[in-house]
DNA sequence: CTCTAAGGTAAGGGTAATGAATATAT
DNA sequence: GATATATTCATTACCCTTACCTTAGA
């Protein structure tokens, strides 16, 4: 089985004209089309623009349960230049009673001048109203009633990239370093089409994409909390200009709109803390009097909070809504108490609808006669909770989410007070809760960002996966049938986090490994494999977990060397391959015992440097640099020799990290039982089930025969790590030279992580 | 001078995250 | 009863839209 043929069998990309096609870190495709030659070949006229047509087609016999969401936009890259960009991001939904044989999603992509006028893609209204300036109620009925419909709302980190690149794509083709010049200095008439163009490609009228920059480059903005003395000042300084907002900002070093929100929120009058009994009464009154409801009714819209809280007196407008809508409401109306089992209809009735955004919930209509819900905007908050149970929340689909929500449930639901297999590290994973049930094996996803010390080297693969099946663990062993399959997207660099203890064992398939696991703890590994690696995460009836690694496609297997490379700091691991050759005897090749008391250093990155910021200047990511990788060789030099990771290119590399899910998972302070859920692209795949040893609690690493055993002294200091492994697997051993891959993806320096290279230490 | 696109302001409804208080479990 | 942990309630920094206003240039 090859996931990666299937990939690339059923996506196939035709274009009229000779295009560059090529990879971002994220995944998305980025197609070049030279303006000059889609001329020659598409049009005689000059005057009609060209038609360039993108067709995507599907095959569906692996992805009988998948539905792909395609979406494209396209950017100028600069007034002269009459070429463009076009960003297309495939993901794939979780549809299980969706299956499009044969879907040919066709995906026309035209200039500008041609924009009213596009294919049913959805992104044909996006130019028209990324382009219009409108701000008028007229405006707008006149868009509307054309058809036009845009987003509204919070941005998404996807639009905010498109913007984000498309800022940097009009500097570079300016000579203009900082977009603050062009925003904060520059006339209007310097700057003209600014907006517009940095709009493209993004379906928000011309007026919010301005409002968004300029708060974005605003370094008045995100200044943090008010001291006392600045709210001190702020109160004199509001005497004195009034509502005059720009100015008392400016006095302050804040932003207009920061000062103004501030003052909205110290009304002299206020009072704090907790409401008592004739503030609600008043309050209740006081917003069935604007609304013209009777008490009993449920009001949660229309309400004017400034009215009402003139009227209520003690409160401010923030706190009136609060209060009302997320208890009074509620309470007036009779609710009832919000139960267990409403999360879980929660998650099942935001499965059933479907959605891929979860923007596009609908949270009035799920509100609507649930007694225990106290507003929409309080499921909202509710789900915001409930979905922070999943640690990598951030970094999973809409739909993945909800697939793990679910699956977390069950297990709830079917292990009720169910305890967790030893915990020997002692990690304080938030998934290893009690009161959370059980959580097996958990696999994080995340990516690793492609190094900006390269050139921008257009990843020559496309969509490569890696497959993981997870194989539910229940404590019925029934569960070992009921596996999934992920499938990962992964053109690059991918990072796994899998349980500390574990060891590798070949299955019979060759070129294939079982990586058992004896501990539920989903902590400390982080797996990172070339695209040709294929992970199986499967459990077991008996536990341990297991996950089986293997090769995706049978040419890969034959022509390349994998390298297996395992680097762990987590104590008791266990780690073993095996020749292929010597499949079935699952023999020991070396062994590396580590004390099981070892008390790993922090290797973890922070999650901010997944992606998740959005501000310029924090769009650094997580990278490893030469200089840091080369600082492996010097922790415990002794026994293990450094590797480069730019060496271990088509191989698998398990790095370990502590309490990844807490630090993973700083932005949720309470700590919130939590898991990890995998990006399920629901290929589904058939593992052969391979019996296997129950592995004791010891763990024992070991390392591949070619290099001979080192075995791991107990006196390894507290601070250091286990080392970094390298398994060459002999069937792999011709395996392709893809070290430009994760070269790019390792090879920049980060102050921010160097910490995590600090600690690796490597052998082989 | 008028019109209009672009830029701008203030107000207010909203979200997401955090902190404090309280309840519950150990 | 003390302590730890979870949950709820309250607060706040920041976000986004709406409804206007202003200005520069055609």
């Amino acid at each position: 089985m090859s996931t990666v043929e299937e990939e690339s069998d059923t996506v196939t990309v035709e274009t009229v004209n000779s295009v560059t096609l090529t990879q971002d870190t994220e995944g998305n495709l980025i197609l070049h089309c030279p303006q000059n030659e889609a001329d020659e070949v598409d049009s005689e006229d000059s005057s009609e623009p060209p038609h360039k047509r993108l067709c995507l087609s599907e095959d569906d016999q692996s992805l009988d349960d998948s539905t792909p969401c395609i979406s494209v936009v396209a950017v100028p890259i600069s007034e002269n230049d009459q070429s463009f960009e076009v960003t297309m991001t495939a993901t794939t939904e979780v549809a299980e009673d969706e299956i499009n044989e044969g879907t040919v999603t066709q995906i026309q992509i035209l200039q500008n001048e041609q924009l009213d006028e596009i294919s049913p893609m959805g992104n044909e209204e996006v130019s028209a109203v990324s382009q219009a300036w409108f701000t008028t109620k007229e405006d707008k009925d006149s868009l509307t009633n054309k058809g036009h419909k845009w987003k509204q709302g919070m941005w998404s980190k996807e639009e905010i990239d498109i913007l984000m690149s498309n800022i940097e794509r009009y500097l570079k083709a300016r000579g203009i370093k900082d977009a603050t010049e062009i925003i904060f200095e520059m006339s209007k008439d310097e700057r003209k089409d600014f907006y517009r163009t940095i709009a493209w490609g993004l379906n928000r009228p011309l007026f919010a994409v301005y409002r968004r920059v300029l708060r974005m480059y605003d370094d008045r903005n995100h200044v943090g909390k008010y001291t006392p003395e600045e709210i001190e000042k702020l109160k004199e300084l509001r005497i004195k200009h009034g509502n005059d907002w720009a100015t008392i900002g400016a006095a302050l070093g804040r932003s207009a709109s920061s000062v103004k929100d501030r003052c909205r929120l110290m009304k002299d009058t206020c009072n704090t803390g907790k409401w008592t009994e004739k503030e609600e009464k008043r309050l209740a009154e006081v917003v069935h009097e604007l609304t013209s409801t009777e008490p009993g009714d449920i009001v949660t819209q229309g309400v004017s909070w400034a009215a009402v809280a003139e009227r209520v007196g003690t409160r401010s407008e923030k706190q009136c809504r609060s209060k009302w809508l997320n208890y009074l409401n509620w309470k007036q109306s009779g609710g009832t108490e919000w139960t267990k089992e409403d999360e879980i209809n929660l998650i099942l009735r935001i499965a059933e609808l479907e959605v891929s955004d979860e923007n596009d919930i609908n949270w009035d209509l799920l509100a609507e006669g649930w007694s225990s819900v106290r507003s929409p905007q309080w499921l909202r908050s509710k789900w915001w909770t409930i979905k922070r149970q999943i640690a990598n929340h951030k970094d999973v689909s809409f739909p993945v989410l909800i697939k793990g929500l679910k699956q977390l449930h069950e297990n709830q639901k079917n292990n009720p007070g169910h305890q967790l297999p030893e915990n020997k590290c002692g990690s304080g994973l938030a998934n290893t809760n009690s009161s959370s049930g059980v959580q097996h094996v958990q696999i994080r996803v995340a990516r690793l960002e492609e190094s900006t010390g390269n050139a921008p080297s257009p990843m020559a693969a496309l969509q490569i996966p890696v497959q993981i099946t997870h194989v539910s663990s229940t404590d019925s062993p029934a569960a070992t049938v009921d596996s999934e399959t992920i499938t990962l997207n992964s053109g690059t660099l991918q990072t796994f986090e899998i349980l500390p203890s574990f060891h590798l064992q070949p299955t019979g398939t060759p070129g294939t490994y079982l990586l058992q696991t004896s501990s539920s703890q989903g902590l400390p590994l982080t797996l990172t494999t070339s695209p040709t690696m294929t992970l199986t995460a499967a459990t077991a009836p008996s536990s341990p977990e297991q996950i089986i690694v293997h090769a995706l496609s049978p040419e890969h297997l034959l022509n390349t060397s994998d390298n297996v490379t395992v680097q762990c700091h987590t104590p008791s691991v266990i780690i073993r391959t095996v020749a292929a050759e010597d499949i079935s005897s699952s023999v020991t090749q070396t062994e590396l015992a580590v004390d099981p008391d070892i008390q790993s250093a922090d290797l973890t990155d922070p999650p901010d440097t997944l992606g998740t910021n959005t501000f310029p200047d924090d769009i650094h990511q997580s990278k490893l640099s030469d200089e840091e990788q080369s600082a492996y060789s010097e922790d415990d030099a002794s026994k293990f020799s450094s590797r480069n990771s730019r060496e271990l290119m088509d191989g698998v590399m398990v790095r370990t990290e502590e309490d990844a899910s807490l630090k993973q998972d700083e932005d949720s302070h309470s700590d919130l039982p939590s898991t990890y859920v995998t990006e399920d692209l629901g290929s589904p795949t058939i593992e052969e089930q391979v019996d296997q040893p129950t592995i004791d609690d010891e763990t024992v690493l070991i390392v591949p025969s070619s290099h001979g055993f080192i075995q791991a002294a107990d006196d390894i200091d507290s601070e250091s790590v286990l080392p970094l492994t390298t398994l060459t697997d002999p069937i792999l051993q011709h395996h392709g030279d893809g070290s430009h891959i994760i070269g790019s993806s390792l090879g920049s320096p980060d102050s921010e992580d160097s910490k995590d290279v600090e600690d690796l230490v490597s052998c082989h």
